[in-house]
DNA sequence: TTACTAAACAGAATAATATTCTGTAAAAGA
DNA sequence: TCTTTTACAGAATATTATTCTGTTTAGTAA
C-alpha cells in the first residue's frame, strides 16, 4: 500500500513501528466510526497495543488526532511543492495546483476523508496555533508562486484573497462529495475540467 | 437577534422555550469549545437546565447535535427554495443559488460555522440516513430547477454531477475561510463576483 | 562484556464524562 | 375533579479518558 509513505517519513525506521501501527489503525477507526465514537479502547483492541503504549506515544486522544492530521497535511503539501518546482507559466501553475490536489485525494482517499472530518477538531484543540501557522505558510507559498509567475503580465484577477477559493473550490467540493459517497464518479474523471475551469475563472 | 427564527419554526411557542434555550446555548458551546470538548455539564451550567431536562428533550449529546444541524440546514434550504420561486432564467437561477448561500452564511455566521464542523459527526451518527435523504432531496430539487430552465436551450454544461460543485464550490470555500478567521473580508463583498464566476464556469 | 540510563511498554487505579433511573411537579385532557 | 401525559430535578450508574506505578527493552559508555 502506498499509504505507508505518509507515515514513513515523519516516523521512520524500526523504532517507530508501533507508533505507525497505532496511527494506521486509529485512522481506520476514525474513518469507520467517526472521531467521537472511536474510543481509546477501540484503537487499543484493533492494533493490539496497550493503553500505556498509546499514551506514552501520543499523550491523549487529541494527540493521535493531530499527529494523523499533520502527517497527511504535510504529505499533501510536499507533493504540491514538489510539483510546483518545474512550473514556468501562470496557467501551468494553476493546472498543477488543481491536479496535484485531485491526484492526492484520489491516491489517499482514507487520509483525505480524515483531513476533512478532523480539521475542525484540530482547529479547536491544543494544536490550533500550529495549524494556523501552517495554513498561513501554505497560503503564502501559493501567493508567492502565483505572483512571481504573473509579474508584470497582470494576467491574473485582482483580489489576492479570492484566488485560492476560485482555484480549488470546485475540485474540493466535488472531492468531498465523492469521499462521502454521495457521488460515484472519481474526481480523476474531471481532472482536466477542474483545472481548465479554474484557469478560466481567475484569468481575464 | 434574527437567529431566533431558526429555532422558532421547528420548536414554536411557550412550551418549547426551554428546548430552544438549551439548543441556543449548546450551539454557543459547540462553536466556542468544539464539539468534543463541550460536555453535557458545560451546557447544563451555561443554560441553567438540569441533566434530566436535557436528556428528556434530546436523548443524548448526539441528539442535541443533530437537532441543531437539521434546524440550520432546513432554514438554509427554505430560504433558497423561497428565493428560487420567482426565478425565470438559467442565469438568474445560478445567481440566486450563489447569493442565497452567501446571504445565509453572513446572516447566521454562528449557525454556518456549526454546520461545517458538525456535518461529519452527524454523517457518522445515528441520523446518517436522515441526512443522506435530505441531501439527495436537496440536490434533486436543484437539478430539477436548472433542468427546467435550461430545457431545449442547452445553455448549460454537460455533466449534471459537476454542476453543484462548480456553482457553489468557490463561495463555499471562501465562506469556510472567513468563518474560521483566516480571511477578514466578508463574503458579501464578493457576492456579485461569486455569482458571475459561477455562471461563467457552467455556461458555454 | 557490564553497568547505567532512557525510552518503550503493560495494566491496574483513578478521574472525568455520558447516560440512566427514580421520583416529583406541572400541564393537558376527559 | 380525576387521570394521564409531559416536563423536569438530581442521585446513581456506566462508560470512557487519563494517570500512575512498575517492568522490560534498547541504546551507550566504561
Amino acid at each position: 500500500m502506498p499509504d505507508d509513505d505518509i507515515l514513513e517519513k515523519p516516523f521512520p525506521g524500526r523504532r517507530s513501528a508501533l507508533k505507525r501501527n497505532i496511527l494506521e489503525n486509529a485512522l481506520a477507526c476514525f474513518n469507520e466510526l467517526g472521531v467521537e465514537a472511536t474510543t481509546i479502547d477501540t484503537i487499543k483492541v484493533r492494533c493490539g497495543a496497550s493503553v500505556g503504549a498509546i499514551y506514552h506515544h501520543f499523550g491523549n486522544k487529541e494527540g493521535i488526532l493531530s499527529a494523523l492530521f499533520f502527517c497527511a497535511q504535510d504529505n499533501q503539501r510536499a507533493k504540491l511543492t514538489s510539483a510546483l518546482e518545474t512550473v514556468e507559466t501562470l496557467k501551468e501553475a494553476v493546472h498543477v495546483i488543481v491536479k496535484s490536489y485531485v491526484d492526492w485525494v484520489t491516491s489517499y482517499p482514507e487520509w483525505a476523508r480524515f483531513l476533512f472530518q478532523a480539521r475542525s477538531a484540530v482547529a479547536k484543540g491544543p494544536h490550533q496555533q500550529q495549524l494556523r501557522e501552517r495554513n498561513i505558510e501554505n497560503y503564502r507559498e501559493l501567493r508567492e508562486v502565483l505572483f512571481r509567475l504573473d509579474s508584470g503580465a497582470n494576467e491574473i484577477i485582482q483580489c489576492q484573497e479570492l484566488l485560492p477559493s476560485l482555484i480549488i473550490g470546485p475540485a474540493e467540493n466535488f472531492c468531498r462529495a465523492w469521499l462521502s459517497g454521495r457521488i460515484q464518479t472519481s474526481p480523476l474523471e474531471y481532472r482536466e475540467q477542474f483545472a481548465e475551469s479554474a484557469w478560466r475563472s481567475i484569468h481575464r
